[in-house]
RNA sequence: GCAUCCGUAGCUCAAUGGAUAGAGCAUCGGUCUUCGGAACCGAGGGUUGGGGGUUCGAGUCCCUCCGGAUGCACCA
């Protein structure tokens, strides 16, 4: 059972029985506030609506309070509520009735959890990677963020279609394309084509900026030099009128506008000297001076259905989807659809004359643009040259996901910069017809390094997803050797189940860290907290569910027998009856996560869910315990918190160990 | 210039318009000859960037200023 829902149900029908439907219709949100008590002295639940009724109603809010609690049936349920402060109802839970919903639970797979009475059809698109690069620290937060949403919605009992809406059709393609028929080492493609893709893809990149650099070379001096002189007009201002307000201002600005501008010099230097300081690169780069624009006529000939360019595309793209496949089996994430950009292709060109026809879209400056009222930016659908771009690709996907899957809502897992183009996307569907899908782009900050500039390695380039999970297991390994030579009776794993825990306690750290943040913050990555063995940690939480595993396994108690042959629960100390009430409230923490996409709200409920069990462990002796009853009742409990724990770590992504 | 997000303990971060703003780390101090130690309990630490406003009640909503991040025409 959800309490949480329980109440506000009882509490709906006592306020819709005492206010006169002609003062109000809908009394639902008066009933949401009821909500959890932020300390326990208050009880378990507090109802905070008899304030603001009160000024509704023109009677003393405590005096409303009374009211409610009157008509209030909840005998079955609560102690006697009381009334506090202004008009606060206060709510306890019934300790015996813990007692029986927590019986409940044990012959419950879905641990109290109900399935939502009207499931509805989601789309979670998330991860949505280039196919032609490996995955990089980027593609982080969308993967997992967007796979416990999936999972959370799935548990809940909503129809979901996870959907990996990768890049396999842009830009980067024609630059493979240039790069395979001109640069492409065979022996190496046929080893290990997608590396060697990758290379060629870094290399045309590289040579195509080269130019660029040399081309810019001049501009971007000349941009340094203008800068620098509006700094010192603006100096000479503010020396001339210091009391200005706005004189330091413009200083400030034109400080940064320099200080940007000679960042662009010296990273086109950069691109510059790499390519000048290796004589082979060089002989490439004369060679093919031209490579930006022969690289964009080969993504053109690919769109235009190049019979070559086809062909190549179709052998290169199973090789990309398989090494994507391998990062995602480390995380455990599967994909019921993998619908890129190319899938939206033959669609492009309906969506642009829809548009046109509607008189949504206009010419300006070549380009067909959607205008978005109140946004100066345009939308752009089709560029000058006649291709489509990823605007059209995305209201396309908007159309198949509800023409096709009868999706109810979409999720965005997507980063934070592309809200304007969410959010000019989510306009231009809504003006053509498109607006019964219920979009909703779930955004996330940035993961940044000890210096707070986004995550880098320390040479400088970003971090690449497998080597981080990598290091990841490689710091877990450590610590797991470290604790397990320093067992107090000899190390008790063998090097397997050494490597297998160190890949459940690494990876599963990173997840952890990750979700624990609230999306919405950029957050600085840290190695040493996100393993730590103490605090709010995956680790920690994991550690909990095997230290409990770890009673059952060294006492041959066997679970299964335990939860056959029943008994009841007894909640006689604080600690009990804490414990058996943080599990009642699993059921609570789901739906929490589902109201605004919230994993952290789900990593928190966890973590209380490991710090109720340690003190219960701490203060509840169990096989010590004489009275058998009471050992048994412990037992069931101690059985809850794994699956509770590990249920809920599943559904973060995030595996368990048995023994650590 | 316009737009979005952010500013909370020394540090990293939470907080669904509710009562005395919470965790973890760090610091300091306790408990335990363990059924089970990668243990547990406690303390100190805050004018929630400043100032206005709405509200019975604001870290949360609105306005304004300060400070930071990000994005803004043919890459996705």
């Amino acid at each position: 059972m959800n309490f949480l829902a329980e109440l506000r149900g009882r509490l709906r029908t006592a306020l819709t029985e005492l206010i006169p439907s002609d003062v109000m219709t809908d009394v639902g949100p008066y009933a949401e506030m009821l909500k959890p008590t932020q300390d326990p002295k208050f009880g378990d639940f507090q109802a905070n609506c008899a304030m603001s009724l009160g000024k509704l109603l023109k009677k003393p809010p405590r005096d409303v309070a009374t009211d409610i609690v009157a008509r209030l049936k909840l005998d079955d349920l609560c102690d006697a509520p009381e009334i506090a402060g202004p008009g606060f109802i206060n709510l306890k839970l019934r300790t015996d009735r813990l007692a029986t919903e927590a019986v409940a639970l044990i012959h419950d797979d879905r641990l109290g959890v109900v399935a939502v009475p009207t499931p509805r059809t989601f789309v979670v698109d998330y991860s949505s990677p280039n196919v032609a690069k490996p995955m990089h620290v980027g593609h982080l937060r969308s993967t997992v963020i967007g796979q416990a949403l999936d999972r959370v919605l799935r548990f809940l009992g909503h129809r979901v279609y996870s959907d990996n809406h990768v890049g396999d059709w842009g830009t980067q393609f024609g630059m493979i394309i240039y790069g395979y028929k001109h640069f492409r080492n065979e022996a190496a493609y046929q080893t290990a084509p997608v590396a060697e893709l990758a290379r060629l893809y870094r290399l045309v990149n590289q040579l195509s900026d080269y130019h660029e650099a040399v081309k810019t070379a001049t501009a971007l001096d000349a941009a340094v030099r203008l800068a620098e002189t509006a700094l010192s007009e603006a100096q000479r201002q503010l020396a001339a009128n210091p009391k200005d307000k706005d004189a330091p201002k413009a200083v400030k600005k034109q400080e940064a506008v320099v200080a940007e501008a000679k960042a662009a010099v010296n990273s086109a230097r950069k691109k510059r000297e790499a390519i000048d300081n290796d004589p082979a690169l060089q002989t490439l780069a004369a060679a093919h001076p031209q490579i930006a624009e022969l690289a964009r006529q080969e993504t053109a000939k690919l769109h235009a259905g190049d019979v070559d360019n086809v062909a190549l595309w179709k052998a290169f793209i199973p090789q990309c989807l398989a090494a994507l496949e391998s990062m995602y089996q480390r995380f455990g994430v599967k994909f019921d659809l993998t619908l890129g950009e190319s899938f939206y292709n033959p669609m492009l060109t309906g969506i642009v004359d829809d548009l046109k026809s509607r008189g949504l879209a206009r010419e300006s400056d070549g380009a067909t643009c959607v205008f978005v009222e109140g946004n100066a930016a345009p939308f752009i659908v089709q560029k000058a040259d006649g291709a489509f771009t990823y605007a059209t690709t995305d209201l396309a996907t908007i159309r198949y996901r509800i023409e096709t899957l009868h999706a109810d809502t979409a999720l965005y897992v997507v980063d934070a910069r592309q809200g304007e183009h969410f959010q000019l996307l989510f306009a231009t569907a809504k003006a053509m017809g498109l607006g019964q899908l219920e979009s909703r782009h779930v955004s996330f900050g940035t993961i940044l390094g000890d210096d707070r500039r986004p995550f880098k390695t320390r040479a400088g380039d970003t971090v690449g997803l497998e080597s981080l999970l990598d290091e990841a297991i490689a710091r877990a390994r450590a610590i797991v050797d470290e604790n397990d030579d320093g067992k107090k009776d000899g190390p008790e794993l063998d090097t397997a189940t050494r490597a297998d825990v160190a890949e459940i306690v690494g990876i599963g750290g990173v997840i952890y860290a990750d979700l624990h943040h609230n999306r919405d913050s950029d957050y600085i990555f840290s190695w040493d907290k996100m393993l730590a063995k103490t605090g709010d940690t995956a680790t920690y939480i994991q550690y909990a569910y095997a230290r409990v595993r770890g009673i059952f396994a060294r006492n041959n108690i066997d679970a299964d027998a335990l939860r056959q042959a029943g008994g009841t629960i007894l909640l006689n100390t604080p600690a009990e009856r804490q414990m058996a009430l943080q599990l009642l409230r699993f059921s609570e923490a789901l739906s929490d996560v589902v109201v605004d996409y919230r994993p952290n709200l789900l990593t928190q409920y966890l973590y209380d869910t490991a710090n109720s069990f340690a003190t219960f462990y701490e203060q509840c002796p169990i096989l010590k315990e004489p009275d058998a009853t009471v050992r048994n009742s412990r037992l069931l409990l101690c059985d809850l918190t794994a699956r509770v724990l590990k249920t809920g770590l599943n559904l973060l992504g995030i595996r368990v160990a048995e023994k650590m």
